[in-house]
DNA sequence: CAGAATACCTGCGGGC
DNA sequence: TGCCCGCAGGTATTCT
């Protein structure tokens, strides 16, 4: 589910409802995620007020004053702002209390992780030290993709979904990126001119950018804090459409493995070329 | 060492 | 109706 236009939106749902407020209690009912959630979690952050609600690649970071909640929502995961009478469904996983609303995660696959760390450690935490560029930043554009590319023997799609190099870009918007830029996505870096790279910056960037504006994409279970779906999936060009004609020359779009990943696109807009 | 494959989970749709 | 298979939006870890 969950890529940056959704951890975006996730972010701005929550953020008005916790923030500045103190956690009155902390419930974990499936601490078996990705990684435990820290057994130290309740003493760490009881009675603790949030002072901050940040994203950081597709990371949500909850801070108070001396610790920063780092949750990832996996492939499946959501937050939601509830009332706190409201009764608990499958995957409910864990709630941050605070005095009349709670946030709550459920994440069925459990992919998704919920773990901690000391405000001036952040930076240096383990799952955060090696992350690449921000895709909405000025750092981020065809110039700094171009130069990565020159170091790389992979695919064009790889390399936009190497998290190493630039954040938040998984399987559907790697794919739409490529369409808007017209580029073959198994396309080898190293044939691309800096011009596609500089297309493939922009493209990445007005995409995500209207992806957050639509509150994300809802595939199947992708909900907003208020537990609403994301409208960005009907405007998808290529994800989800093999088969279908392309919006822009009518041929059939065709998919293909690269990555272990289905991959959409369309052979005429983006032709293959060596 | 870079790049590719695997593993972690549950749920769902399709085929039989 | 029900069982089995394959696949799903992520990414750290293991393999080659």
């Amino acid at each position: 589910m969950p890529e940056l236009p959704e951890v975006e939106t996730t972010k701005r749902g929550i953020a008005p409802h916790i923030m500045q407020q103190r956690i009155e209690n902390i419930i974990v009912r499936q601490n078996q995620l990705r990684w435990p959630i820290p057994t130290e979690i309740k003493k760490k952050l009881l009675n603790e007020t949030i002072t901050d609600v940040e994203r950081r690649a597709k990371y949500l970071l909850i801070k108070t004053t001396k610790t920063t909640i780092i949750i990832h929502l996996g492939m499946s995961g959501t937050l939601r702002i509830l009332e706190k009478q409201v009764k608990t469904k499958k995957h409910d996983h864990f709630d941050l209390v605070f005095a009349d609303k709670l946030l709550r995660f459920n994440d069925p696959r459990r992919f998704g992780s919920i773990l901690l760390a000391k405000n001036e450690e952040l930076n240096q935490h383990p799952l955060l030290l090696h992350l690449g560029l921000e895709p909405l930043s000025k750092e981020f554009n065809g110039q700094y993709l171009w130069h990565c590319a020159q170091k790389k023997r992979v695919v064009i799609k790889s390399l936009l979904m190497d998290h190493h190099i630039v954040v938040g870009i998984g399987n559907i918007y790697a794919a739409e990126a490529l369409f808007a830029a017209r580029i073959y996505p198994a396309s080898a870096v190293n044939v691309l001119t800096l011009q596609q790279f500089n297309l493939l910056a922009r493209s990445v960037k007005t995409i995500l950018k209207k992806a957050i504006e639509k509150g994300g994409t809802t595939l199947k279970d992708f909900m907003n804090s208020e537990g609403k779906p994301g409208y960005f999936a009907n405007q998808l060009k290529v994800y989800g459409r093999a088969g279908l004609p392309c919006l822009n020359c009518k041929a059939i779009l065709q998919s293909m493995i690269v990555n272990q990943r289905n991959t959409v696109f369309c052979p005429k807009c983006q032709p293959f070329i060596r």
